[in-house]
RNA sequence: GACCCCAUCGUCUAGAGGCCUAGGACACCAGGUUUUCAUCCUGGUAACACGAGUUCGAAUCUCGUUGGGGUCGCCA
């Protein structure tokens, strides 16, 4: 029999990362053993469901390269079925109807428990029991006629015919009900998997508060889907070994659940960057190109002015140095506007100083002069003037940096004023002289 | 409160009785390279929650304690 998993979502926001994990390892699962991963959709909750939340689902799961397998089944659609289910657990005895009273509610459908313990193996946390006192009978159908969560999700697992059900570790004590509305129904009992929870910086669930905690926020931020994906993945599962950078095609390959960890796991955003920073390296340059780009154009950096070729000179100086899309707008901005903030720090360590003006206006006077405004001529002038005025290299680089880009930090000072230009070096290093030392 | 689950460096983890004076990664610190920053190289700090057992031997097994989490809806 073929492996069969799903990913559940109830569309009601954007999708927490917790989720999408869960989504994954479905994925990966499915993938891992040749089977299929659907998708369906939650949407029973009128109240929260909305379209947007359904499209955020599917953005999410496409960003991440989640694809899915057949049509989506929409639980809402579904209603019949989950009501043909009722009927057929009060025709076998296996359910009843009940007035639990109050505010008039009038009579809902109880699904009736075995009465016996219950115990069910899970796939990460092993053979998990519970008593039959504390598996008491619940409703199925609500007194208004619709069917409740865990029938509905129960008829339709039947009905897409799923395997192997992987969800987060808030379900566990769900899985007994579920399981006894499968034996109920005559149908097998898929193998379960409950995922650990990934909590916060402070070790608690993830709340509305906490940013970076959905899958469109990463995006925004400028990680990379692959990278997110492979971090995602190490959170809460390893491949045995030391390796950690694995791609796609190795990690369906390793993936198992024996090696699924059981205890909650906290996300670690440096470790996400340095990881980000590792498929940065390895990503072709025309896709880094046009994810930059997007990332200057939300910012209001970019403009019709800046040339492909000025555009490509700036993010090869750039280098490794951009280790997310949006640290071409944090660190590079200077590249794309003339009206760059000067960084106080920098301002205080490297124009206040003796004779810092005088280094600037000679340096000026030097590059003026050059008849070709290279890495190698701009190098070659500005150690000559400070040969002539006896000082380190040193005294008149840093100050030029902080001039011509308003930061300490940033790639080599000479390809750097190159790919700037000539024009640009000069009037930055006037307006610095202006703005610090009139 | 009841029931269930969990517990190795700051974080993610390796570890399925001797290979553990507990390994790796991120982060951090120090040094080297780089006239800045980043990269890169070298080195370092840092953990088996606690207490009893079982055993010749326990991070690994058992029990307890403590701490954390989940669930207890006619939400999903």
């Amino acid at each position: 029999m073929t492996v069969r998993t799903r990913f559940a979502p109830s569309p009601t926001g954007n999708v927490h990362i917790g989720n999408i994990r869960a989504a994954i390892y479905n994925w990966l699962y499915a993938r891992h053993e040749g089977g299929q991963f659907l998708l369906r959709i939650e949407d029973t909750d009128r109240e929260r469901s909305t379209p947007e939340a359904v499209q955020a689902v599917l953005n999410s799961m496409n960003w991440l390269g989640l694809n899915f397998d057949e049509t989506p089944v929409y639980q809402s659609t579904q209603l019949a079925a989950h009501l043909a289910a009722a009927e057929k657990l009060l025709a076998g005895g296996q359910a009843y109807k009940l007035d639990k009273g109050g505010a008039g509610k009038g009579e809902c459908i109880m699904f009736k428990m075995p009465g016996t313990d219950m115990a069910f193996h899970d796939e990460i946390k092993g053979d998990l029991r519970k008593a039959a006192k504390d598996l008491p009978d619940f409703v199925i159908v609500r007194s208004n006629g619709t069917p409740v969560f865990h029938l509905g999700n129960v008829v339709d697992d039947i009905d897409m015919n799923i395997t192997h059900i992987i969800r987060g570790d808030d379900h566990v004590e769900n899985t007994f009900r579920h399981v006894a509305i499968f034996q109920a129904l005559g149908a097998p009992i898929p193998k379960y998997a409950h995922l650990p929870m990934i909590v916060n910086a402070q070790g608690k669930p993830y709340s509305k508060r906490d940013g970076d905690a959905y899958v469109g926020e990463f995006r925004e931020k400028g990680y990379l889907p692959e990278a997110l994906f492979n971090y995602l993945v190490l959170l809460g599962w390893s491949p045995g070994d030391d390796r950690e950078v694995l791609v796609r095609d190795e990690l369906i390959r390793l993936f198992d659940f024996s090696r699924v960890q059981s205890s909650p796991a906290q996300m670690d955003m440096r470790k996400l960057q340095w990881m980000n920073g590792e498929y940065m390296k390895v990503l072709p340059s025309t896709l880094r190109s046009e994810q930059c780009r997007a990332v200057l154009q939300t910012r209001g950096l970019w403009h019709d002015g800046i040339s492909a070729d000025y555009f490509d000179q700036v993010l090869n100086v750039m280098g490794e140095r951009i280790r997310l899309f949006t640290d071409v707008a944090d660190q590079a901005g200077y590249f794309f506007t003339d009206n760059y903030p000067y960084d106080e720090k920098s301002v205080q360590k490297r124009l206040k100083k003796e004779g810092a003006s005088e280094s600037l206006a000679a340096i000026r006077e030097a590059f003026a002069g050059l008849e070709v405004f290279t890495a190698e001529s701009t190098d070659k002038a500005l150690h000559a003037v400070a040969e002539q005025k006896g000082i380190h290299p040193g005294e008149l680089v840093h100050p030029v940096r902080v001039a011509v880009s308003g930061t300490a930090a940033g790639p080599s000072l000479f390809p750097m004023l190159e790919v700037l230009g000539k024009n640009r070096v000069l009037a930055r290093i006037d307006q610095t002289l202006k703005q610090f030392f009139a």
